[in-house]
DNA sequence: TAATTATTATGATTTATATCACAATTATAC
DNA sequence: GTATAATTGTGATATAAATCATAATAATTA
């Protein structure tokens, strides 16, 4: 998105100051409440960015291939209000910030893509906000799936193409691991979904749907 | 915001397009699900910004006398996620869509105030969703005290600012009217705040902060 | 001013989900 | 390849907060 939006003339600046990361699954590529270095951009691998509250955990959102990671320091201030951390070997391209900012001035196609980004993840965190306060977490899980599997499509025996432990789903719908477990189990008694470790399958997609509308 | 940041060039066009809203108590400015028509300035009143989910509400944000209302329907699509409704008599300045689009795309200066904007909204909401997640009730409402204190600051005899029902704080909080009663029966009891009708006056700072810490 | 409607107050009851506890796997490191 | 740690599976128990029910105010509207 960066090199598409930028114009003709930023490119060679753009390659010459943008340096390849590498970061192995587990490590930290920026964390809550430390001063913003940049932006990345994901060539591989999963990120996931997450707030913590004491020892509880959010999951907020999960950055994969051709996502940006990073911008969420951007506002009033310029700290992480996020954790960027790998879930599987992640390489991605940094752009320092200052540099970021710079291009922003001059390429108008991209800032207007940038703010019309931010303005589409506001909508999608105040959707995932409503759910957290008014629908129960089984509703939560259903909407988790679905919107996994669109975001992150399925392997050709149909599993979601996301690996996560029953930890991370549960700060992802804002439950505990427990729960998650429990509400898996009788997804997968109703033979809605199969469940294969840490492979997830949905079998029915509309059964899924349903559970999303109810309280 | 929208006058102060665009260039002087700007400023005939956009008295000659604007045009003043009154709209009074309880009416809708506009609505989710709606396609977006355009921005509103706000000169004065209090709006609530709200979601719906069947019966049940969430208020996501007040906006008072030179907020913007509105700018959630930009993004993927133009249609409104939220919906803005007069808790006062309100005059409001209106811009149509296309017009604020294509003042977008000549003033720099504004279109990066509001990319920052909605990075700053976007840092509030997730921050917020996180609270909802694991904080307890008591934690939220002491929490949304505050914040209300400092965004509508007091009257001279010590109140807040703003007047809402306790359904409207339910809503805001994320919980029922019943428990925001029992919780600031609660707080009254301890001397933490002092409820006069819909007046609330914070007495102890120190111990809603307190209560914001703990699960 | 009366009548109707909305909001607030309050107790009793229910329920969803967190928490606790511990066994059984599975993964990771040494 | 064994040891250590992390994750998963499962039941019992606790509890915060929702829901239900109904009375008492307060606020609109006729």
């Amino acid at each position: 998105m960066y090199c598409q939006l930028c114009i003709p003339e930023w490119l060679p600046a753009i390659s010459d100051i943008r340096q390849m990361v590498t970061i192995k699954k587990g490590e930290i590529l920026f964390k809550e409440g430390e001063e913003m270095t940049g932006m990345y951009f994901v060539h591989s691998g999963v990120v996931k960015v997450h707030k913590q509250w004491g020892q509880k955990e959010l999951i907020v959102r999960f950055a994969k291939k051709g996502d940006i990671v990073g911008h969420r320091g951007l506002g009033a201030d310029t700290i992480y209000p996020v954790s960027g951390t790998a879930l599987e070997n992640i390489s991605a391209c940094f752009i320092p910030l200052d540099f970021f900012i710079s291009s922003l001035k001059i390429n108008y196609e991209f800032m207007h893509w940038l703010m019309l980004f931010f303005a589409e993840e506001l909508k999608q965190s105040e959707r995932k906000m409503r759910n957290l306060a008014h629908m129960s977490v089984k509703g939560r899980i259903a909407k988790a799936l679905l919107l996994l599997q669109s975001k992150f499509d399925t392997k050709p025996d149909g599993h979601i193409d996301l690996l996560l432990s029953r930890q991370d789903f549960a700060s992802y719908t804002g439950t505990t691991y427990e729960t998650v477990f429990r509400i898996m189990a009788d997804l997968t008694e109703q033979n809605i979904i199969a469940v294969d470790g840490k492979k997830i399958t949905i079998l029915n997609e509309n059964a899924l749907e349903l559970l999303t509308n109810d309280a």
